[in-house]
DNA sequence: TGCTGTGAATAGTTTCACAGCA
DNA sequence: TGCTGTGAAACTATTCACAGCA
């Protein structure tokens, strides 16, 4: 195990492999190798191992991976194994469906709050969650004990929001408007970003149309 | 100007600099230097100029680059400057979401069919699209002369559904379900996976909070 | 034997630093 | 002068290949 800061493109696959070792384990498999799980995950094997080795050493030579064991140092390593309390701010389309998404609650993670700036939406409820003006965000963020905001708003409101969310003391952000935000170093920003990966889509198919062949 | 194989992650700083660029020309900006374009996309000047070296040269030495004029060549090559038609696959909550969401018609992308297997859905209207089951998406799909495949289907109906667009043609798959497609090298996937940047957010707070201060 | 863990080799990406030109 | 475009250097990531061990 090395003391080197690790990657984030390590982190990712990390979190690749975890979902990778729950549906494993949900079949009931028991143990696997590092050349299985990489080609489920599409990678080579020794970026697993190597990817493991940042934070200890978690096979048997000759053997492979327990999966129960694996997923349960992986979900340790990257924090999962805790509840964490989500914020929403801006309940639009996007908003909305993230709040009624199963795959939060699944994993661990509980949208506690939800705020909107328009005055139709606010008090309205959406699942258990009354949504609450964006004016009163700085106030209830502290007192709610939210974690992570997500900022699901349009992209005018959306440095400011995270400005608000920042203030409150939040640490982390899912990003999904298409923006880059401007933060302090000591916060975490993810940016979920579907233009982006869109336009490359049209790029790869544009640019093949135009190969020769 | 290279003939090289152009990295992934070029491609995708090309859109943020695109979008960039829409920016400063709705703020009627003519001229901007790759310093200034660096600044705001919070990446090194150099790598700008080296991305677009990969594509030609559009800058003019002492003076930088003219908005209009890189925004169009960059426009060209990631080829949006065509419509691009989209088939949404999976209408829950994200897919009716995706389709009400105002960014794709902005960007010339269009849904132009949804199809769903739920019966309770089929037959019913969102915006001006009525959704069709997916027994018929094969068939419909190459009638509506669809780019690129949209999933936003439980991760267990999305291989299958992913499957049946690549029988039907469509070489382009934007997939929003946490789910690893397997699909044959001609097909373009690309994944947008917020599961897995919040587990990353996670991480790094947790990290944070276990580092020696 | 058959796997992991890892040093060494390779490949890819970013940044520096400056020549070259409007 | 003040920028771009780009070789060279530095850095980072991936893959190979095999020692080491259950």
């Amino acid at each position: 195990m090395k003391y080197a800061k690790i990657p984030e493109i390590t982190i990712h696959r990390l979190s690749l492999y975890a979902r990778q070792l729950a549906l494993l384990d949900m079949n009931n498999v028991k143990v696997i190798s590092s050349v299985d799980i990489a080609e489920a995950c599409g990678v080579n094997s020794a970026q697993i191992r190597k990817d493991l080795a940042y934070f200890g050493e978690f096979g048997v030579r000759g053997i492979g991976y327990y999966v129960r064991d694996l997923l349960f140092e992986l979900r340790k390593i990257l924090g999962l194994n805790q509840e964490w309390r989500l914020g929403l701010v801006g309940v639009g389309n996007l908003g909305a469906a993230l709040l009624r998404h199963a795959v939060f609650l699944k994993r661990g993670y509980t949208f506690v709050k939800a705020f909107d700036q328009d005055p139709k939406k606010i008090g309205s409820q959406i699942g258990n969650l009354v949504i609450d003006p964006v004016g009163k965000m700085e106030n209830e963020i502290e007192k709610a004990g939210i974690d992570i905001g997500v900022i699901a708003t349009q992209s005018q409101m959306a440095q400011e929001c995270t400005d608000i969310l920042i203030r409150a003391g939040v640490n982390g952000v899912l990003n999904f408007a298409p923006i880059q935000l401007k933060t302090p170093p000591h916060v975490h920003i993810e940016n979920v970003d579907f233009t982006l990966k869109l336009d490359a889509l049209c790029y790869k198919l544009t640019a093949e149309s135009k190969a020769p062949f």
